[in-house]
RNA sequence: UCCGCGGUAGCUCAAUGGUGGAGCAAGAAGCUGUUAACUUCGAGGUUGUAGGUUCGAGUCCUACCCGCGGAG
């Protein structure tokens, strides 16, 4: 599949990672040209944070304040708010109504009320290329109730981002219908229905009335003991229309990776390539290794033996190591370069 | 040579005479739409040496060894 975007055309299967505060952590984009990366994930809530979206917006956009002219897509900020929410324990603040996210930044402890509208309005500013809609993602454990709950929500937000995106952008909805990304953004619906068929059915086929550019997989795919929910995740690919981006938000590891690719999935951002790279583990064909491990440290093979990234090109594991242990910044350079060309291969 | 201060985990330091602890380092584990170069976990000791006082000594006493500072 070939998605049109703004800032280009982008072949699937797609692999993005995310530079949230508007940075792969200790990369520059040309490392990513390098890598071959082709797109990337930045984060709303972030960058209205800090610097703010207006001030993106007075400085062109997120393409010419970064310095990056390849397609980005701007991630809700709903699991952001999910996060401060659920695994901060200090929550005091930080809750959701019908109408929107109370939030507070834990930067500076100021308050904020995040509302679809507002999303949407941030990422117009922003400048970017795929939006995605606010939704209401759950942890593992709620029950029945409170998931239908959120995809009640997450479908009236989806609604609302919907028109205040045709607003924005002064289309009406059949405007919408007929166009496609070479004039206009595009804007992603968000599956939630956490580990309920009827509740991700119900969600996806919401969310496919209003009408999307594409459907995300919303929530977490696996269980709480780190095994892949197979049906829900298959379900949930096989509900949304195969002329359609399914992006399969946060998946994951190789292993779900190559899952999902069987699955139809086509789309993915994960933040484990570049956080395992600045923790010290490093992905091979043969699984992954704890770099930092005394076992490597007289190994002057690379990283991985048949890896053509710039890392495994000039240097040997006992020196990446050596960087990581003295908490060099190379070596989180080094380290990242090599997972994220790890996991680009994935999907060539 | 004399005087003073000190010697406790690999390192830097705690511990009224009453079960010797912490940080860092070292070892390992965990990270999935990033509050994450982060978090968690164990392990690590003849308290410089040899005596003494005491029911009980890292702690008090004596001698010696080592280090630092001062005097000469």
């Amino acid at each position: 599949m070939t998605i049109e975007t703004l800032h280009g055309k982008l072949n699937t299967p797609l692999f993005m990672p995310d530079a949230t505060y508007g940075a792969i952590k200790s990369l520059d984009f040309t490392d990513l040209d390098n890598i071959g990366i082709n797109a990337i994930v930045t984060n709303t809530l972030h960058l209205y944070l800090n610097p703010t979206d207006t001030y993106i917006k007075q400085l062109g956009g997120v393409h010419n304040f970064f310095g990056w002219q390849k397609p980005i897509l701007t991630d809700s900020g709903g699991f952001q708010v999910y996060s401060l929410i659920n695994r901060s324990g200090k929550s005091l603040g930080n809750s959701i109504d019908e109408n929107g996210a109370h939030f507070i930044d834990p930067a500076n402890g100021n308050k904020h009320y995040l509302t679809p509208e507002k999303s949407i309005q941030i990422q117009i500013n922003l400048g970017s290329d795929i939006l995605t809609v606010l939704d209401d993602p759950l942890d593992l454990t709620a029950d029945y109730e409170r998931v239908k709950k959120s995809v009640e929500r997450t479908t009236n937000w989806a609604r609302k981002c919907k028109d205040e995106f045709l607003r924005l952008n002064n289309l009406t909805s059949e405007q919408f219908d007929n166009t496609n990304g070479t004039t206009r953004p595009l804007i992603f619906g968000v599956v939630q229905g956490g580990k309920f068929e009827d509740l991700r059915t119900q969600s996806a086929q919401e969310l496919i009335e209003i009408g999307f550019d594409g459907y995300n997989f919303g929530g977490l795919h696996y269980t709480e003991k780190g095994n892949v929910m197979k049906n829900i995740f298959k379900l949930t690919a096989d509900l949304i229309p195969d002329d359609k981006p399914k992006y399969a938000m946060g998946v994951g590891t190789p292993s779900d990776i190559k899952l999902a690719l069987e699955y139809g999935w086509n789309m993915f951002d994960t933040v484990l390539p570049t956080r395992m790279a600045r923790h010290g583990a490093l992905y091979t064909k043969q699984g992954e290794i704890k770099l930092t491990n005394k076992q490597y440290e007289f190994d002057t093979n690379p990283i991985d033996k048949d890896c053509t990234c710039l890392t495994c090109q000039n240097y040997s594991r006992a020196y990446v190591r050596h960087l990581l242990r003295i908490k060099e910044q190379t070596g989180l350079r080094l380290a990242s370069i090599h997972n994220l060309h790890f996991f680009n291969q994935l999907f060539l």
